[in-house]
DNA sequence: ATGCAATGTGTAATCGATTACATGTGAAAC
DNA sequence: GTTTCACATGTAATCGATTACACATTGCAT
């Protein structure tokens, strides 16, 4: 391994010179500088991030914490982090909860130990010793996807986003829609998706029956299972039109009904949310609302780097989305 | 932030014991280590990873190079090492390369710098350079996907796979296959893909028109317009089945066919390789090839766990796959 | 001729940990 | 009563960088 002080030797300087001419810092002759280039070209020497992150105390590295690797949100929010940052030098340290609370909170803890200069942090729960803990580690945090007090959020418009889908939904007169949400826990995704689609059928002067309402967890499967259960539990009272919150819910209904010989969307329209790649591609092809995930992605990682720099960022960005009308429904 | 001297002044002891009691080594009274422990607790207390990879040359940080962040292949392998990673206290350092050669080689570079150690390859293309950037860095990488000469490799058996799918066509009577393939440069799912193809077409007796066989670029885009080519090329010759090297590209091929009123698998049969979550929710859904990208994940962490504890590891892994007969054959 | 600013380089402290080595106990072995 | 050894702790060097400070040289304005 060959460091500072090798390249000094080789330069015949000493290793102040060497770290000024690779930093551009301070002072430095043509000539000095050209020789320990060459030399550095030559050993292909690069310097210690450990050494110098130690001194520094900064790292160059954005810590992730995310809740579920395999998902196709978390990956394009990522790729999009990754985009920005890369432009800037930056890497992504990775770390995933597996949907586990607590680790959420020691990869706070264990993030800053590895110096990172700041932490994206895709929530899915909201609770007092999240918010300690990262006031508590005085680096740069940003949240995605939910709103954390007194944290820079960049909130997707869950509230709205799922109006527009109920509204949508109504308007194409049907009276009586199931969803398919999952745990209140998840404030975002579970609270405030179910509040809007509840808010806008009142609104409309539309009943919601509880035996159409479903727990979900996510998955296709949980999807699949929700759907069968609601039809059992609405025997002769059955929707017209179901509301999932998830994409990967809605094609598990959709599995269920076309098993069952339901035409989608005549007997049965289907919605859901995230614009997954599938949406496109199953039959009917679903409706659905695109958060732009890679936008949010690369605005979180750009704000960072804002933050980084001193600059003041505002507490709360709201996203965009946008309803991509196909043919569930 | 609390260094080790601090708790070493408010525990009464030297930095030395202090160490010792975190590490487990050497000896440390009862006493002692009661009181540091206390007090780490106290004040959340975490040793700087910087400092103490400066000087043991290891950083608990294993680096991973992948090809494309937002591909289902990567995220489950990325997943799966994850997954094992974790159990031992690892984190994971993520670059992409956005299929950048040169980046490729740069990654194992800058991974170094940052002390990882060890790194997990995602190959897509092989040279020389790869090769010698590998041998340079001195510190543990393991490849997935593509045999690298002289360097540690999980591979997926192409060969066979490709093959199995080919024969399977052949054995529904089909006797004029089309093919979607890559650019060679990926030898593992550009050459040996292809190479099986022709070989078991030979084998049979059956001849490649070249007007059946395009080359895409991975994307759902890329295998709508390949399709779209070869049937305008083959008029009056038209294959009655298609073979495209992955997932991705046989659904846009599929998109391609069903716009056109094709029938599948009637008029024409599709397959592709790789199980996306997708293949199992198009219809018809899509008969496919699992690499259990997952576990060979899994299996790669687990290798290199093993050889940074210096076992002596094999140089070469095949990993298993398996056949999903579904309905679009 | 003198002073001052700009330029160029080096010395040595520093960041926060680990660890080789030295030192000091008390108890058991001879 | 000395020797030996296990246990416990501390001193100080070390890892590889950055940077405050000091010093030397040069050119230019006064």
């Amino acid at each position: 391994m060959t460091t500072i002080n090798d390249i000094a030797k080789l330069a015949e300087v000493s290793r102040t010179t060497v770290s000024r001419a690779l930093n551009n810092s301070g002072y430095v002759s043509e000539d000095a500088r050209k020789r320990i280039m060459k030399i550095v070209e030559e050993t292909g020497y690069m310097p210690s991030q450990s050494a110098k992150s130690l001194r520094t105390k900064r790292s160059g590295v954005i810590g992730i914490i995310l809740p579920r690797l395999s998902t196709e949100t978390s990956t394009r929010v990522v790729a999009g982090i990754n985009e920005e940052l890369a432009k800037e030098g930056f890497q992504i340290l990775l770390t995933d909860t597996e949907l586990d609370k607590q680790k959420e909170i020691d990869y706070i803890r264990l993030l800053k130990s590895r110096h990172v200069d700041g932490i994206i942090l895709l929530a899915t729960n909201v609770n007092e010793q999240l918010i300690k803990a990262i006031k508590d580690v005085e680096i740069p945090v940003l949240a995605i996807g939910q709103e954390l007090p007194g944290v820079p959020s960049l909130v997707y418009d869950d509230y709205h986003a799922a109006a527009d889908l109920t509204n949508m939904i109504i308007q194409k007169g049907h009276e009586r829609v199931a969803f398919i949400g999952v745990t209140k826990e998840d404030p975002s995704v579970g609270g405030l998706r179910e509040q809007a689609y509840r808010d806008k059928m009142e609104q409309s002067g539309l009943e919601v029956q509880e035996s159409w309402v479903g727990e979900g967890d996510f998955s296709i499967e949980s999807g699949y299972e929700q759907m069968k259960s609601i039809l059992k539990r609405s025997k002769g009272n059955e929707p017209t039109a179901l509301f999932a919150v998830t994409d990967r819910m809605a094609i598990g209904a959709m599995e269920y009904l076309k098993e069952q010989g339901y035409r989608i969307p005549e007997d049965m329209a289907v919605v859901g949310i995230g614009a997954s790649a599938m949406s496109k591609y199953v039959t009917p092809s679903l409706t659905t609302i695109d958060y732009h995930n890679a936008e949010a992605g690369k605005k979180a990682a750009h704000l960072l780097m804002r933050k980084l720099k001193n600059e003041k960022i505002e507490e709360k960005f709201e996203l965009t989305y946008r309803l991509i009308s196909r043919n569930s429904v």
